[in-house]
DNA sequence: AGCGTATAATAG
DNA sequence: TATTATACGCTG
């Protein structure tokens, strides 16, 4: 056969790098021409380097000059990687426009990156062979071979070797039995069979459903075998979880696995022993405290169906599945499932793909949807299940909106919030103040010429911290030290302006000097163990006073909270960004909902200096559904999403002219092909990103918006290769984001 | 000349 | 993106 021949075998593999096409190699020397599948793992040749590949595609002739093919060094894999897994990649790739290379290499384990073997867990299993039932006198002068030997006969399927160790006896006795053909191994997977259902005792008895609960899980229970998305759309305390569960148990049963993904602060101890609790079926937690092998291990016992229930965060959406049965995405509004690198990922987005591939059930909760949830719901795409009323009859948290203008202050509290504090405290109830920045406070000003301590590198003001007493910027991590004296005018009337969670905790110890004061933020919670300690103290239950960010507002029962204070609720009102105002109401829902879980019902108090803000009104008066219908109908005019489709490209560096210079050419360009493709695409800007300076580098960015996602891709992919093709877009850092969340 | 660092080129 | 080839400026 001839180099050249049309029938030679020519493998095309995905490398990762940010090129966005796979390379054509030579097989290696060994494996036959028909030994080849995709999705296996080869060591290839890479420039200068040795880098791990996958093969995508097999096929008889390349574009490449024979020349300059080089040859695999080595197959890795004997059969291809999980197929749903491949799918996924393939999928993720193409629709968020990124390297396939690098969306495969970036979604496997470190280990199979690094070319690790994935193989099954084995096992030895010894059995008797027809010449051991009849030992004749070959073990008579070995007792403890004869021991052993009666051990395994009694056992017609075998024992396997950790239950011989267990027993006693040593590897030299089986293989003295072995060598005299009495008995005899095998290897044999540790994964259950495929057909092997999951031991649907449960560990724990399920909880009574309320009436809403038991008819939501009954609309489920219906469509166990078909792809359907419903949005569990329940108020905080209605028991979502527990309908996960019943749900979850009803999967198990059919022999199926259950994939759960949370936010990232979502996966507490408490969440996960729920779960391990409640089934006698093997729970898997995949967080960020895993090692290598501990993260391979739990890849392939969902792949081999070993593990019947996987919980983790964003990135346990590439995990892949035996036996799938249900998604579940807790809190699907959660910010933490969009990734903000690289593949720039929606995990919700990626789990409803999942979920129509395998065609499973998905289902999606939240207190408070998010805007493309809600619209896909009331269009009819998805099922839209309520649970409205909270377990228990709980009642629900009062909200009430505390006019801050002209009020005195003490760290960011006005008199009405600390009355109401102590009023509480006294009636010896917990109270939880929720500050939405940590740090002692947003920026330090000069009383007599207005300088204020900026970042030398960012568009943005430093924050003063206290411990340790330093100016940080939250942007770029810069530090440098607190003047004494204004560096403008040298005044010595340097003032701490605004309150962060460390000057509310210093001002509400002077006001309660007897009161317990735990204060929860990244800066307190950074030791291992810290949060969980806290957290422990608070469930105790004696009065104290909790002030912290919203690692406080998201996920954790506080039953003895009857009081929440919002020291600034102003955040999402007036910003650039045009989700601001969804996310804000969101979490603003969610400090509120941690007050008054038991017996005692809560009270929530919204300081703000727009007291007659029409959104902030709507949220308080209505709830965050009126707020969000709104939303939906200032979206819809605006031609925002989730009515229009948007693609935004984001450019920096150290030079803003480079830049605006390559975008301004770029949407030219852009527009003029949208003209004459006939494609309904707007293409926006250039415009400076709204913080233009970040770390030194100046950021821009392209926006793309279309009423069809089609349109979008094909723009936002010509868009990309076009830039890949501007020798001076190599000088800049720019990337693609798809459905992007945040337009910083 | 020799070195360290910024910048460009390249990947089958 | 990761790596390496090269270009350039500084020291002695």
């Amino acid at each position: 056969m001839s180099p050249s021949g049309p029938d030679r075998v020519i493998l095309a593999v995905a490398v990762s790098s940010p090129l966005k096409r796979a390379f054509d190699y030579l097989p290696d020397r060994e494996t036959p021409d028909d030994g080849w599948v995709p999705g296996v793992r080869v060591r290839v040749p890479f420039g200068q380097r040795s880098v791990i590949g996958v093969v995508i595609d097999i096929r008889d002739h390349s574009d490449v000059p024979p020349d300059r093919l080089r040859r695999i060094e080595a197959l890795i894999d004997r059969s291809p990687l999980p197929g749903d897994w491949l799918w996924l990649c393939r999928f993720a790739a193409r629709y968020y426009q990124h390297s396939l290379g690098d969306t495969l290499i970036g979604a496997m384990p470190s280990l199979l990156r690094q070319g690790r073997p994935l193989e099954a867990r084995t096992r030895t299993r010894w059995s008797i062979t027809d010449q051991g039932r009849s030992p004749g006198e070959t073990v008579t002068r070995a007792p403890r071979q004869a021991e052993l030997l009666a051990a395994i006969a009694q056992h017609p399927r075998g024992l396997v070797a950790s239950a011989i160790t267990a027993l006693g006896f040593n590897r030299a006795q089986l293989n003295a039995l072995r060598d005299k053909g009495l008995i005899d191994c095998r290897e044999e997977s540790v994964a259950a069979p495929l057909n092997e259902r999951h031991a649907t005792t449960l560990a724990e008895p399920t909880l009574p459903l309320h009436r809403e609960q038991s008819g939501v899980l009954a609309e489920l229970h219906q469509d166990l075998d078909r792809f359907q998305v419903s949005l569990l759309h329940g108020v905080t305390g209605s028991g979502k979880t527990e309908v996960y569960l019943q749900l979850i148990e009803a999967v198990l049963d059919r022999g199926r696995q259950a994939l759960v993904l949370v936010p990232e602060i979502g996966l507490t101890p408490q969440t996960l022993s729920r779960f391990r609790k409640r089934f006698n079926a093997p729970v898997i937690a995949l967080h960020s405290g895993l090692n290598d092998s501990e993260r391979l291990d739990s890849w392939e016992a969902a792949r081999s169906g070993r593990a019947a229930v996987l919980i983790g965060t964003r990135s346990a959406v590439f995990t892949p599945l035996a036996r799938p049965g249900v998604i579940i995405v807790d809190e699907e509004h959660d910010g933490s499932f969009k990734q903000q690198d690289s593949l720039r990922y929606h995990a919700r987005d990626l789990a409803i793909a999942r979920a129509q591939r395998h065609g499973i059930p998905i289902v999606l909760g939240s207190a408070t949807p998010s805007l493309e949830s809600l619209a896909r719901a009331r269009d009819g795409h998805y099922r839209h299940l309520r649970l409205n009323t909270r377990a228990g009859n709980a009642a629900p948290a009062t909200l009430s909106l505390v006019d801050l203008r002209g009020k005195p202050q003490r760290g960011g509290l006005g008199p009405q919030a600390l009355a109401a504090i102590r009023e509480h405290l006294e009636a010896q109830r917990q109270v939880l103040v929720f500050v939405n920045r940590r740090g002692f406070a947003p920026t330090l000003a000069c009383h007599q010429c207005g300088w204020l301590a900026e970042c030398p590198q960012c568009d943005a003001r430093m924050t003063l911290h206290r411990d340790p007493h330093r100016l940080i910027c939250h942007h770029c991590e810069q530090q440098r030290g607190v003047p004494d004296a204004c560096p403008e005018c040298g005044s010595a009337d340097l003032r701490p302006q605004g309150a962060g969670t460390e000057r509310t905790e210093e001002a509400l110890q002077e006001a309660f000097s007897d009161t317990r004061i735990l204060r929860i933020d990244r800066d307190s919670t950074r030791r291992r163990d810290a949060l969980e300690q806290h957290l422990n103290e608070i469930r105790q239950g004696e009065p104290c006073l909790l002030v912290g960010t919203q690692m406080l507002a998201k996920g954790h029962h506080f039953p003895h909270v009857t009081l929440v204070v919002v020291v600034n609720a102003d955040g999402g009102l007036y910003s650039a960004d045009f989700r601001a105002l969804e996310h804000s109401a969101q979490l603003l829902t969610q400090v509120a909902g941690r007050a008054g879980r038991a017996q005692h019902p809560g009270r929530v108090l919204i300081q703000t200096l727009h007291p007659e803000d029409p959104s902030l009104r709507l949220l308080v008066e209505e709830g965050y559904d009126a707020l969000a219908e709104s939303l939906l109908t200032e979206r819809r005019l605006a031609g925002l999403p989730p009515f229009r489709y948007m693609a935004l490209m984001r450019g920096e560096s150290a030079r803003m002219e480079a830049v605006i210079d390559l975008f301004t050419r770029a949407g030219e360009t852009m527009r003029t092909w949208l003209a004459e493709r006939g494609l309904a695409v707007h293409c926006l800007g250039p415009v400076p990103a709204p913080m233009e300076r970040r770390q030194n580098r100046y950021h821009a960015q392209l926006l793309l918006s279309a009423d069809r996602r089609s349109a979008l891709h094909e723009a936002g992919a010509w868009l990309d290769d076009w830039m890949s093709q501007q020798s001076d877009a190599r000088r800049l850092r720019y990337s693609i984001d798809i459905d992007p969340q945040e337009m910083y």
